[in-house]
RNA sequence: UCCUCAGUAGCUCAGUUGGUUAGAGCAUCUGACUGUUAAUCAGAGGGUCGUUGGUUCGAGUCCAACCUGAGGAGCCA
């Protein structure tokens, strides 16, 4: 017999046909005459209901239906006289595929914290609120890459080892094929990387901006959607050291297109979730309003998950150039009553989380788009406005994740960039390639990055980035 | 990296101004129960109190350093 999915048999119904289901047990509880076992097989957020009549069942193959075990169970299937569920399996078969001793299993059947099953992220999308995210979280992936194919983009995949260390976008790591213990060391004393694997220093990349702006020369519409790697030594809820971005990349685009891009494109997938995830969106939904329960009135979220989600898709982004965000800020009560950390000032002055959150979170209510920032605070490679003091750049901000893209138009002159450059004391020799763009039809062009993951924390409603990442890196931390 | 908080049973936590043998709920095990929904009821087992050092007659409790985790900041996506 061929095996059915439960999330097929739940949606089908196939009430009196006989079924084979195979999964990992949640429950198992009842008495000496019947018991009730909990099967999830990851196709659903819900399980199916096994009834086993004990008469039926040797007490040996009983004995080993544990949470956590494997199981492969034959049944016919009927209308459930118990409440909770419309359809279970009456079982004819138990097969043990696996065991799971219940005296060391980790995972019980209750509720554990996240910080716990960080510890077991092996164990962990056997849980309820794992199997959701990670379902989601393959949806979106999902429908980034059909929302390019529909769009005319082509998907580009640039290289996760980089000789370039010109991008500009933090620490790297380095890659080497070096014997540690005996590093080569050239005339200088210096370490002699031409005895290297390549032949050079390298490093795994930070963004794969600058190559897809290679492919964006030529096949007008690109996008890369891979691993991004980070050396910092961030410890926060929102940083990864090894993330997923995604950068499409458009020629003939100018800053507004790029900002309509990025719009349409974030309300496409977060319509995609909606459409397509209702069943785990409303478990971690409800999740979240018993979690809330517990906390006082005023650090509850103003929404439900699926509602904040429905007000992307609903509403327009706010456009505000970064010299209006300065004016609105400046005035603003806790800038006056001096309840910032940092007090904005003048003009110039690098926005802060708090601000960036009292523009989304107080101010707008809403998602915001910043643009047109200060030369001196951003990359090298964003296009001069004509102002001399501004570039055109623009982040959108979330409530509560704050920056999720970040983009610009880039610059396609070829002396300005190389001014630039020079001002950024980043060598021209370094970047032939990328400058041959610009020597070679050139073109306006634009694009942004967006983190992944952040997309998936929203989405998700999980409020720490390492809890909507399979394994994640951070420092200090690489297990599994 | 900086600031703040936390670390006690498998998990979540309590543990009084330092004072006999360190507790609870859940989980696990044993038993009971004819349909359960985190089943219920009865009983049992389970601890190097994060680590190291110090103060003290005496430390889970006080002090120091370190380790680990969380929240916030910076860096950013």
């Amino acid at each position: 017999m061929e095996r059915i999915k439960i999330d097929a048999l739940l949606k089908s119904e196939p009430v009196g046909e006989k079924k084979l289901v195979k999964g990992w047990v949640r429950t198992k509880r009842g008495s000496k005459s019947v018991n009730f076992i909990a099967l999830n097989d990851g196709s659903c957020i819900h399980n199916l209901q096994i009834v086993a009549d004990t008469e039926n069942f040797s007490e040996e193959v009983l004995r080993k239906v544990t949470t956590g075990a494997a199981i492969s169970v034959v049944g016919e299937i009927s209308e459930s006289k118990g409440s909770g569920q419309s359809v279970e399996m009456i079982a004819e078969e138990i097969e043990i595929l696996g065991v799971a001793d219940s005296e060391k299993y980790p995972l019980q059947p209750k509720k554990h914290s996240l910080e716990f099953l960080r510890e077991i992220a092996h164990l962990r999308f056997r849980t309820s609120t794992f199997g959701a995210v990670f379902r989601i979280r393959h949806a979106l992936s999902f429908a980034i890459h059909d929302y390019f194919n529909k769009n005319g983009f082509y998907y580009l995949n640039t290289p996760i080892i980089t000789g370039s260390d010109a991008e500009g976008a933090g620490e790297m790591f380095r890659v080497t094929n070096f014997d540690l213990d005996n590093i080569p060391k050239n005339e200088e004393g210096k370490i002699d990387f031409k005895e290297d694997f390549f032949g050079r220093e390298t490093n795994l990349t930070v963004s794969g901006q600058l190559e897809a702006e290679l492919g964006a020369m030529a096949l007008s519409q690109v996008y890369t959607f891979g691993p991004t790697f980070r050396a910092e030594n961030s410890n926060t809820s929102r940083h990864l050291a090894e993330f997923w971005m995604v950068e499409p990349e458009v020629a003939f685009a100018d800053l507004k297109d790029d900002m309509d891009l990025a719009e349409d494109f974030l309300k496409y997938i977060v319509q995609y979730a909606l459409d397509n995830c209702a069943d785990d969106l409303a478990f971690l939904e409800n999740r979240i309003e018993q979690e809330d329960k517990q906390k006082p009135k005023d650090q509850r979220q103003p929404m439900s998950l699926t509602e904040k989600l429905k007000f992307i898709v609903e509403n327009e982004f706010e456009r505000v150039t970064y010299t209006d965000a300065i004016d609105i800020l400046r005035n603003s009560k806790p800038n006056k009553k001096k309840k910032f950390n940092y007090l904005i000032e003048e003009w110039g002055a690098d926005l802060q989380s708090e601000h960036e959150r009292f523009l989304v979170e107080k101010h707008f209510k809403k998602p915001v788009i910043l643009y047109d920032y200060p030369a001196d605070i951003k990359a090298f490679y964003m296009r001069q406005n004509d102002d001399d003091k501004t570039v055109a750049a623009m982040d959108i901000l979330f409530p509560g994740i704050g920056e999720i893209v970040g983009g610009s138009q880039r610059e396609e002159r070829l002396s300005v960039l190389t001014e630039k450059m020079k001002d950024f004391n980043i060598p021209e020799e370094e970047m032939w390639w990328y400058l041959d763009t610009r020597k070679y039809g050139t073109a306006p062009h634009s694009g942004f990055g967006l983190g992944f993951e952040r997309l998936v924390l929203f989405v998700t409603g999980m409020s720490n980035i390492r809890d909507v990442i399979a394994f994640p890196r951070t420092p200090g931390s690489a297990e599994f």
